[in-house]
DNA sequence: ACGTGGGCTGCACTCAGTGCCACGCTGTCG
DNA sequence: CGACAGCGTGGCACTGAGTGCAGCCCACGT
């Protein structure tokens, strides 16, 4: 078939070098309309390569299963996590580190927020497709929980401390992320994720004293009385450590 | 084929209203047989079907896919999990609760060790197995994060509380779990699982206090210099705090 | 003009998963 | 005792994902 001309062969490049092949983004943009008009599982390979105008077997040439141009540019942000990480200085806190990594995802989702929100509602309605995405989000918190272990490994229980923080701050990443999903890309992604890594930070971290300005002899006193819940005598010391 | 008798074809049950059909267990064991010897992506559903002596239809109206074969008893670890969560009273302590549900995947597993072994070291070869299991994983995590979601649903951030409480539980739960398999069954399952999970709980948690001789008028005084890390000072509180 | 190399294509094949129907067994009712 | 209904099973054919292979076209270098 390839009815139309469509895209004359990749015409003359020339002399430039740039340019990743426009076959994949024609790809990409082929399998998402049909995806949401006809549905994920009501879409062959078939009709991708038909509509881009490609042979079918270009579309396992760039895209190793039919998941993976759902996920297009994933492997190059994990791969920004990990350089993000491996760049990090020695005596930064390492769990203000690994949130500062967790950010970069949502930047990346905020880059494009039509696709992402098209791709959320996908994700959400195909089991295969969710199931794509948790390996995904699986290989960020390995990679944050790497650093860790490599940061808190001296620890007593430094391994389980770093995959218990890793998994807590992709939870609350994921938990930000959704919510600002779900507003259709409208509410302030930054916002949100800051709040939600706040917790994870103020849970987990270094509490981030002494301010500037602030004598570091200064002592704090916390009493409870016995029978106090945790949280609650927690968020006290947090409230009184908090920078003013 | 069906080369040997094998089984004589369910027999006669009579009265027998228990035992559920061998062949799902036959299913099950041939299935392994093969995987361990010569690898899951080099074993077809016909060389199963073939072992088991069972036709390749039967196969799939036991198990929806290849992967859940290796999977067999998820689904029910999964519904007691729930009903052990739904029956929870009132006034129990949420995140005890869901470590305590927890601890039910954990039991599953101990109770084949040879059997939970040979999976793990299954899942950590083939990718496509290790998703599977990330999705399982994800099922579980949902419960406890939607049990969570009733009990904290009302304070400020009480379902990004709840989503980074299950994922903490989870991943607790899972260090513990994994670092068990690794010693092909050896260790002691259930302290890990404690440690770890005590971990948990002693961040999220309402500690268990007042124990039962103490009064509860007690109260506890704690000092600290400005610049301490916040973890320091925690356990510090934890220590105070637990019974003695 | 000719050879060469890389990317694209088409073809044929394997294998997972599904719908359909026929068979045999079991228990039941006339 | 024989007909019948229900159910689990097996066999068959089909779709669609993913792969190996061989040919082809086009750009480029000589």
């Amino acid at each position: 078939m390839s009815t139309s001309s469509a895209e004359p062969r990749r015409g003359a490049g020339t002399d430039a070098a740039a340019v990743r092949p426009p076959i994949r983004e024609a790809l990409v943009a082929a399998a998402f309309r049909l995806f949401v008009e006809r549905g994920y599982e009501e879409t062959t390979v078939d009709d991708i390569v038909a509509l881009a105008g490609v042979g079918r077997r270009s579309f396992f040439r760039y895209f190793p299963s039919k998941e993976d141009v759902v996920f297009p540019d994933h492997e190059r942000c994990l791969a920004d996590m990990k350089a993000f990480l491996a760049a990090a200085p020695e005596d930064a806190d390492p769990v203000r580190r690994v949130c500062d990594a967790a950010r970069l995802v949502l930047r990346m989702y905020a880059e494009n927020p039509e696709f992402s929100v098209q791709r959320y509602h996908l994700t959400k309605k195909v089991p295969g497709l969710r199931a794509y995405e948790l390996s995904v989000v699986w290989r960020y918190e390995r990679a944050l929980a790497e650093y860790l272990h490599a940061r808190l490994g001296g620890r007593p229980d430094g391994i389980l401390h770093a995959d218990v923080i890793a998994a807590a701050v992709v939870a609350a990443h994921n938990n930000a992320l959704r919510s600002w999903l779900r507003s259709r890309g409208r509410d302030d992604a930054g916002a949100a994720v800051d709040h939600a890594l706040g917790y994870a930070q103020s849970v987990f971290g270094d509490v981030p004293v002494p301010p500037r300005g602030a004598a570091p002899e200064d002592v704090v006193v916390v009493a409870a009385r016995r029978g106090t819940p945790l949280w609650q005598v927690v968020r006290e010391i947090e409230t009184a450590f908090a920078r003013d």
